[in-house]
RNA sequence: GGCCCCAUCGUCUAGUGGUUAGGACAGCGGGUUUUCAAUCCGUUAAUCAGAGUUCGACUCUCUGUGGGGUCACCA
């Protein structure tokens, strides 16, 4: 543990081999939060030593999705801006005798396993002189845990003076850095023993671990490429409409919570609660449903100029037209369209399904469509349509906007029906033209009296 | 298989020797509703198993079982 008056420096080292991954997101949530509460630092470190596999497409993904989240580094570096710093380590753990140039040949027939592939392999590489301790360190989250590192063998550290390997750029990197903590997935916990072998033999102050629980599928394997519609990609959350906070809060809520019966949280009270000794020990499930539910209460808590903003950005061509053309119509949608929407990208499913176009459209329907369950007659409707377009005629328009106002108008004439649904029934197709859809008060105030009048007026013909 | 880690409702979790084992999501039931949505109320559901320690174990110990991680010249 270290002392209360070091600052704490911490960082989020991902490589950019794949795109950003939400596992790393709640790695990186976690080394945020642990940092920003005790005013220490953060630190951004792209490890882009397998130059194979890394790709700047990858890293881009990685900066925009965390810059999108609002996870912002105090300092930013990439790996092989330091193969300086490696050289001279690996050469001065070869000087010390702590580490050897390795001659493969000899060894190389029995040693390698089926899924090396050997055409890959060099004939040198530099192994690590493991001293075949037993290694031991305090977890932050596992509490004591004790490794005998004597079947580690001596583990190759670097393919060439230029070519450091994982764990040796790693604990090079940490120790120039001056990393105090290392907090990171527990399916690191393997390579923790030899990295602190490695920092022993450079001589170098071990940081403390804490290792995080991972993430799992719904089928509790492992959160792997998309499965159960659920992808792994931070993009794709992004381009779904999830808030950033949203989905932030559900990630720390799988694997920590406040000790509270508090579920929402924005990031800064993120910072402000979180706590390590709360992080739990065993992996979670990753639940999509509870995900949405958690963005649906961010949503509730944007202001109205937010909500309109990000509707609009979600609303598909045609009906973004429309809503251009009648935005004090579209303006009256809005509270509508939240109460059916838990993540932005719903909206465009409601246009796609077309439960937003006859706010703007009077609708086209079928007749028949107007009966209550297929058993009123035309007359009947027809009767009841007129006596709702004749009490509209006495209310204002101001009156027909409010919904209270309007249900206790209608409601004098349909509760002395033996069924208020032969009557509502057909005043709401006639104006949604839907089986399932809002009910027409709440129509009426969108779209207003003469354009409800009107539409009556067309059930009217129709019987 | 070796090594390491973990184990409370379906899921996320509270709990640190004595609780009617609490909350949230989902589910189910109901109120409100012409319908859908929303909303409100209610409700089902868990301590992996077996020993031990103890007056007393979800909680401590051991064993078993189950799950996961890792066994690269990837990170």
């Amino acid at each position: 543990m270290s002392d209360s008056n070091e600052k704490i420096i911490v960082r989020f080292a991902p490589s950019p081999t794949g795109f950003f991954h939400v596992g790393s997101l709640r790695t990186a949530l976690f080394n945020y939060l642990f940092a920003k509460q005790q005013r220490g630092t953060y630190i951004l470190r792209i490890e882009d030593t397998d130059k194979e596999r890394s790709k700047k497409e990858y890293e881009d993904d990685i900066l925009a999705c965390l810059k999108w989240l609002g996870i912002t580094h105090d300092a930013f570096y990439r790996q092989s801006e330091h193969a300086e710093e490696h050289k001279r380590l690996l050469k001065k753990l070869v000087d010390e005798g702590k580490a050897y140039v390795s001659k493969e040949s000899e060894v190389a027939q029995e040693t390698i396993s089926t899924k090396a592939d050997m055409t890959n392999r060099r004939e040198s590489v530099i192994r690590f002189k493991n001293p075949n301790k037993v290694v031991i360190w305090n977890d932050m989250i596992l509490g004591p845990i004790s490794v005998d590192t004597t079947d580690l063998g001596d583990f190759v550290i670097a393919k060439d003076f230029d070519t450091p390997l994982y764990n040796f750029a790693v604990v090079s990197d940490d120790t120039a850095m001056d990393v105090t903590h290392v907090i990171r997935g527990q399916d690191h916990i393997s390579n923790t023993p030899r990295q602190v072998l490695i920092y022993e033999a450079l001589g170098a102050q071990v940081p403390a671990f804490g290792h995080i629980p991972l993430i799992l599928a719904e089928d509790k394997a492992k959160l792997s490429k998309r499965k159960h519609g659920l992808s792994v990609a931070v993009r794709t959350y992004q381009d779904e409409g999830y808030l950033p906070e949203a989905l932030l809060n559900f990630m720390a809520l799988v694997g920590w919570n406040p000790g509270t019966e508090e579920e929402i949280f924005t990031l800064k009270e993120l910072i402000d609660r979180f706590s390590i000794a709360r992080v739990q020990k065993s992996s979670g499930v990753f639940n999509m449903t509870k995900l949405r539910w958690v963005n649906k209460e961010h949503i509730k808590k944007m202001s109205l100029d937010e909500q309109c903003a990000k509707i609009t950005e979600f609303l598909d061509e045609n009906t973004k037209q429309l809503a251009d053309r009648e935005h004090a119509i579209f303006d009256r949608i809005v509270p509508h369209i939240l109460e059916r929407i838990e993540i932005f990208s719903d909206v465009t499913k409601l246009c796609e399904q077309g439960e937003l176009a006859f706010y703007f459209q009077a609708p086209t329907y079928l007749a028949e469509k107007l009966s209550f369950k297929g058993t009123v007659l035309s007359e009947e409707i027809k009767t009841h349509l007129i006596r709702i377009k004749e009490i509209l005629e006495n209310l204002s328009e101001l009156e027909c906007m409010d919904i209270e106002m309007l249900k206790k108008a209608i409601s004098a004439y349909t509760d002395t029906l033996p069924s208020r649904g032969n009557a509502l029934h057909p005043f709401r197709m006639s104006l949604s033209g839907r089986d399932k859809s809002p009910d027409p008060f709440t129509i009426t105030s969108v779209i207003g009296k003469t354009e409800v009048q009107e539409r009556l007026q067309r059930a009217i013909d129709m019987l």
